[in-house]
DNA sequence: CGCGATCTTTATCGTGCGATAAATAGCGTT
DNA sequence: AACGCTATTTATCGCACGATAAAGATCGCG
């Protein structure tokens, strides 16, 4: 897994070393050497370690870090104050940086079916939190006991559940949560979906055994027995689809 | 907590007080003192390790375990060889000894309408995984990287899940599994349920947002609203309830 | 070229942590 | 009541890891 660095055959040596190509820098760290702009290496550094972090936790240590990023470990330091820093860095990158505003908008747009809407919403949504990435730092961070998972959670609440909840109300004509606000149940129904998805990315990422067949398939179905039971559960007023 | 077993009244013992003032018993675990019979030590260390790796992880400290315990970190190493078998043994007590094989016969007594069964064992089952112990400790050891949760979960498919299958699918008229084996769809299905309710337990202790009234109530909204949308994502043939 | 700015490395400190060895002390036995 | 077994503690080793300081190397600019 580790590196070697060194260029130590005599010929090639001097040339790729001196020179890099500028901006051509990548992943495999053969390309970056040294002397990168501030930026490209910050952000290069702060890259690997949402990579890092992810698959060892925040335990990993900042040495093995600089070795995948094929830099010295102190370099580290002139980037980023402290390992704590970086961590903080990587939790914006993932969990902010990667939050789709147009989201919120899918689901309340009724010029379209609540069924395509929920399908398009989740199937989106899991493009990005089903990675090994997020699923994997989520976990982390909740289990170093921060309230960082219960903000989330609750802008997630906020921004999408209510919603959901509320499009389910005028689906099937009951009140607007304008006037009726969300029950404990509603909310939960919409935690039922929505933690059976995240859950798809659990089980692939941090138990390493990946739901058998295509995950947009798999939340078709979810969300089409959602709907389903749901109906069953909270017969409509007199409206049915 | 963890627990208090010896009252420290005022006159407590003088037997535990031999050597030490009882005034300077710091921290929590005053109780037993020095000396206890292998099989008592060994018990209580296990014990306390479950709770202590669940709170802070398998990188927990053996000596904060030993302080928790009122013993000297060294002694950790006269009843386990190594912090790793210390962990091994945590597994065991969680995972393997909480196991009730009366699980397996609940979900399959068809005197018992499915909708009563179901909810009967989830929420059996709920009793025993929705604690701080079960459900961080599997999470700790998923991002681990080790096979464990996967083992797991495959024991858990084939004595519950396929089990679960089978009985929707004689619920519903459907052939045996014994016949038409499981598709992923269906098992998914039974996914869907199942994550959901673990999920309380992960959103209660690792995310420390426990979702609001009775987990009793939320396990039976849950499985009624599968049986209902079961019912409509795969119609059944002739019988219906 | 050569020089200076600064990007990067080498060297190192202090601490924390798992683990071991030797010393100490509780408790049953006689 | 003394004895001896062994449960428990005291003392310590070795290394890993975050962090810092100083030396060295690279590149733009004149």
């Amino acid at each position: 897994m580790v590196r070697s660095p060194k260029p130590k055959s005599g010929l090639a040596g001097p040339l790729t070393a001196t020179r890099r190509s500028p901006g051509s820098a990548e992943t495999s760290q053969t390309g970056s050497r040294r002397r990168l702009s501030p930026g490209d290496r910050e952000k290069s550094i702060a890259a690997a370690a949402v990579a890092f972090f992810a698959e060892r936790g925040f335990e990993g240590q900042t040495r093995e870090l600089a070795t995948i990023l094929g830099i010295t470990q102190p370099l580290l330091y002139r980037y980023f104050p402290s390992k704590e820093a970086l961590i903080e860095r990587v939790y914006q990158d993932v969990f902010v940086g990667r939050w789709d505003p147009f989201w919120e908008e899918t689901i309340k747009d009724r010029s379209v079916p609540l069924e395509t809407r929920l399908i398009t919403f989740y199937i989106s949504y899991a493009n990005v939190i089903l990675t090994p990435e997020w699923v994997r730092l989520f976990m982390f961070a909740g289990l170093k006991n921060l309230d960082f998972n219960a903000r989330y959670l609750n802008f997630l609440r906020n921004r999408v559940f209510e919603s959901v909840v509320d499009e389910l109300r005028a689906h099937f004509d009951r009140p607007s949560i304008a006037n009726v606000p969300a029950s404990n149940i509603e909310i939960e129904i919409v935690w039922s979906i929505h933690s059976s998805i995240f859950y798809l990315g659990v089980r692939e990422f941090i138990y390493r055994l990946p739901p058998d067949g295509d995950v947009k398939d798999i939340i078709r179905a979810k969300i089409q027995t959602l709907l389903g039971g749901i109906a069953t559960v909270l017969p409509p007023a007199e409206h049915a689809t």
